[in-house]
RNA sequence: GCCGAUGUGGCGAAAUUGGUAGACGCACCAGACUCAAAAUCUGGCGUGGUUCACCCCACGUGCCGGUUCGACUCCGGCCAUCGGCACCA
């Protein structure tokens, strides 16, 4: 029987103990249905559930429920992205062990998500931070070593300090450690990197095959991926017979109006390039360079500073020598670290050149163009010889041409993205399962070696290096090739090679074997819906996508894309800005379950917004949620006794009453499945709830006039409908009404066209584009009746008294538009 | 500077994709029930004008302009906010 009130809590306690028990949404892997795979971007183990998990887990589960009553074989995991750094912190300012540390809040983290409700197949959890895992993160890594995608190199890096650990480029924002925030500086080290720029141009290519993906991440992978084309043209230094030095340029077109070159600080020949009374100027100079912050450095507010060098190139176009200069406004690190300078057509070129009265030579004119100003547009050419009148952009190739025949120069293309630098001087990752030997060198460790296990005994207290090196027994091991004593890497690994590729392993979360089954991996990826923060635009998407491609290439795997369809979902905010401690406003998962379970929080973070904008939080937005569940709870207790499965009616021979609220019910299922299929609209789809509940409300206001088959009808949709979102109650009221299976095993509803719509329409009589009336009309009358209906109005009537009719538009079942003079 | 997104009542928002702007909810106001309160139920709720009142009228989707019988929706030009990239040659 149901009670009078809902009381979620004990009732959500009830079903969380019956599905623990019976696992209802374990996967079939050899079921006949159609796949479909739903994910959410898995969880650290920081401690506890926020909301924005509560809010993207919802999202995948309402997804996830809502395809499986369609029909589908839904996979849908969870797992934990359980290495990296706040563990190893936790450990040091507790005295606790990361591994014990990260297991208890995976323990506590797994109730809460249970508790939340989520149709999650726990048997194919996976956990990075397990060997059962990166055993198979190490074993990638030597696939990607075998192909030489994974390599060591010395090269400046950057360095967070407080982290006391390299980082990615993608892992510094603005200059700042993205974890914790502070100065990263640069420092050379050697390191171990993933070879992602050999995707560069796959990698932006195939943005466009992901048409279920936004413009927003799109883009922003595209910029980062930074692709130019220009050309590389090589000078000859008017000093030295033996070094010549390449620039690249988007900008050949401008080649005749060099008239200076510049080199970056950190260029490899800058000291054979330095006469000897030049030498301390430029050493003062380079060392400046050096001590300044990156922030600084690239700031483009800064004057232009620099010191010639004392040497010269020679112009191969026009035989001009122009002096070099070192400047820190070129960039070691990308083009070829050296910029050829054409002051009149470029910005930063002409503002040194003016700071230190460089000569300036124009060689593009154009509209706009002003005698002893900048000109960076298009135009045509001047002082160009042979070239002089060709359109600039068309210049750009004949004169990179000419300089191929010429033999100084030829066509380039350039991408920003830079090698994935993956070591990380830490404790809690993966090992680099390398050894070093001293007779054989870098040895990759053998695969049946594997896992390389992380050693227990550390003193995580140690400063300046990775508490691995503080094992005794870690570092000590023979070689694998000559059997002689050699050394460990000590590095681990970057977690976000962890999360490159759980998404592969809940395929086949269990193999022991292999990294997955070809088969398995074939069969349900890629994943059909990816959910997650917009925070991860760049960073795993884009390592996750290299890896995908790294790994068909390596012939693990037959696709080329991991995620056909993305959604990044807002913030969760709270009084308007963004939940966080420090704030102090977050509200706990915890509390809401307590006081008003799980559905509430599920119907709430659904309702006032969609999924992909930011979600605001309020008090009186959770009371008004649960006050909604209690009302249809109440709706179903009242006419527990007169709800039956076997309702039977015909629609034509029902009163109109009756006849509308079929219809309504009809209308409801089309809409609600319409808003869920059209980018996870739930807000309306839950407005759709209520207004359907709403009509029922007003319905049963009677209870004289009730059929009760009809009544069955549209309660039990309601149910259904409501069923993925208030996965508690529905369960609840549907074992009360005496159904022997899982309401979340019951198949969609269906609707039928013809009833989801109003026996009547409102005609809109307009005149000249205004309303002017409102006319209850039948369905479906013809542009001629419709159009004597709107005459027929007293309103259009006296709207047109003095008027000249000059035409009539007819919208059918809409509108009439008459247009008068 | 380049690129992307967004802009609608007091608030979150909706609008069948060119056809009733503001569905649904929050907040608020009034009424019913109650000794009272909570809960629940009923009604109201863009701005201005007019009216005892019902009605009615005008205006209204960031701003300016255009196309159209008709524009939140399409086109052109701006502005603002958020996000990404950026001395990238």
């Amino acid at each position: 029987m149901l009670e009078k009130e809902y009381f979620a809590p004990k009732i959500e306690k009830k079903w969380f103990d019956i599905w623990e028990e019976t696992k209802p949404y374990k996967v079939d892997d050899n079921s006949p249905k159609p796949k479909y795979f739903a994910l959410s971007m898995f969880p650290y183990p920081s401690g506890k559930l926020h909301m924005g998990h509560v809010r993207n887990y919802t999202i995948t589960d309402v997804v996830a429920r809502f395809k499986k009553a369609q029909g589908f074989n839904v996979l849908h995991p969870m797992g934990w992205d359980s290495f990296g750094l706040p563990a190893e912190n936790a450990a040091i300012q507790r005295g606790a062990n990361p591994q014990q540390w990260t297991l208890e809040n995976i323990s506590y983290m797994t109730k809460q998500l249970k508790m939340l409700g989520l149709s999650v197949d726990w048997d194919r959890e996976v956990t990075t931070c397990l060997p059962d895992y990166y055993k198979w993160t190490q074993w990638l890594f030597l696939q990607l070593y075998k192909k030489g995608l994974a390599y060591k190199k010395n090269a400046p890096v950057n360095w967070c300090e407080k982290c006391a650990t390299v980082l990615a480029n993608e892992q510094v924002i603005d200059g700042k450690c993205w974890r914790c925030d502070s100065e990263v500086t640069k420092k050379n080290l050697s390191q171990w990197f993933f070879k992602i720029t050999e995707y560069s141009e796959q990698l932006l290519q195939d943005l466009d095959k992901l048409t279920g993906w936004g413009d927003n991440v799109k883009t922003m992978q595209e910029n980062w991926i930074g692709k130019s084309t220009g050309a590389i043209l090589k000078f000859k230094v008017k000093e030295l017979e033996d070094v010549e030095i390449p620039v690249y340029t988007t900008r050949a077109d401008t080649a005749f109006g060099i008239t200076y070159l510049v080199v970056a600080p950190e260029y490899k020949d800058i000291e054979k390039l330095t006469t000897p009374e030049n030498l301390q100027k430029v050493n003062e100079y380079r060392e400046n360079a050096k001590k300044m912050s990156e922030i600084e450095r690239l700031s483009t507010e800064r004057p232009k500073t620099g010191v010639p060098l004392g040497t010269h190139i020679i112009n191969p176009f026009t035989g001009r020598v122009c002096p070099i200069w070192v400047a820190d406004y070129a960039l070691v690190d990308y083009g070829t670290g050296a910029v050829m300078a054409v002051p009149y057509h470029d910005e930063r070129d002409f503002a040194f050149a003016k700071k230190y009265n460089l000569p300036m030579i124009q060689v593009i004119n154009g509209d706009g163009f002003k005698e002893g100003e900048c000109y960076i547009e298009k135009g045509y050419l001047v002082n160009s010889e042979q070239f002089n009148g060709v359109d600039s952009v068309c210049a750009r190739d004949k004169i990179t041409e000419f300089a191929k025949e010429q033999g100084f120069g030829e066509f380039k293309t350039q991408y920003r993205l830079r090698d994935w630098l993956i070591s990380r001087q830490r404790y809690w990752g993966a090992p680099i399962p390398i050894v070093y030997c001293p007779h054989c060198g870098e040895v990759a460790v053998e695969e049946k070696d594997l896992p390389v296990l992380l050693p227990t005994d550390v003193d995580f207290s140690v400063k300046g290096k990775s508490p691995i090196e503080t094992s005794a027994t870690f570092k000590e091991t023979v070689c694998p090739k000559c059997g002689s004593k050699a050394t460990r890497d000590t590095d681990t690994m970057d977690t976000f090679v962890c999360s490159s590729w759980y998404y592969l392993r809940y395929a086949d979360a269990h193999n022991d074997k292999e990294c997955f089954n070809r088969d398995l991996v074939n069969k349900w990826l890629p994943v059909d819906q990816y959910i997650g923060g917009i925070e991860h635009a760049i960073l795993h998407l884009l390592y996750s996508r290299f890896f995908t491609k790294a790994l068909r290439d390596c012939n693990l795997l037959d696709f080329d894309e991991p995620f056909a369809n993305l959604l990044t979902q807002g913030m969760v905010l709270k009084d308007g800005s963004k939940m966080s401690k420090s704030k102090g406003n977050t509200v706990d998962p915890d509390e809401i379950y307590a006081n008003y379970g799980a559905d509430t929080a599920r119907l709430f973070i659904l309702s006032d917004s969609p999924p992909a904008r930011d979600f605001d939080w309020t008090d009186s937005g959770v009371e008004g949620c649960y006050k909604f569940i209690s009302r249809v709870y109440r709706l179903f207790s009242k006419f527990q006794e007169n709800i039956k499965f076997d309702y039977n009616f015909d629609v034509r021979s029902l009163s109109k009453k009756d006849e509308d609220i079929v219809r309504e019910a009809h209308i409801a299922i089309k809409k609600v499945t319409q808003d869920i299929e059209n980018e996870f609209q739930f807000n309306t789809v839950i407005s759709r709830y209520r207004e359907f509940t709403n009509a029922i409300y007003e319905y049963a206001k009677d209870e004289k006039a009730i059929n009760f088959d009809v009544l069955s009808f549209v309660l039990l949709t309601l149910l259904k409908l409501i069923s993925p979102v208030c996965v508690f109650m529905s369960e609840e009221i549907y074992s009360e009404l005496g159904a022997k299976t899982s309401i979340h095993n019951e198949k969609w509803c269906e609707y039928d066209e013809n009833l989801a719509k109003a026996s009547s329409i409102t005609l809109i009589a307009q005149v000249n584009g205004k309303l002017k009336d409102k006319i209850e009309a039948q369905q479906d009358l013809t542009n001629d009746e419709l159009e004597k209906l709107a005459l027929a109005s007293d309103k259009i009537k006296e709207a047109i008294a003095d008027k000249t009719v000059v035409k009539v538009i007819v919208v059918p079942n809409k509108l009439v538009n008459i247009v008068v003079k």
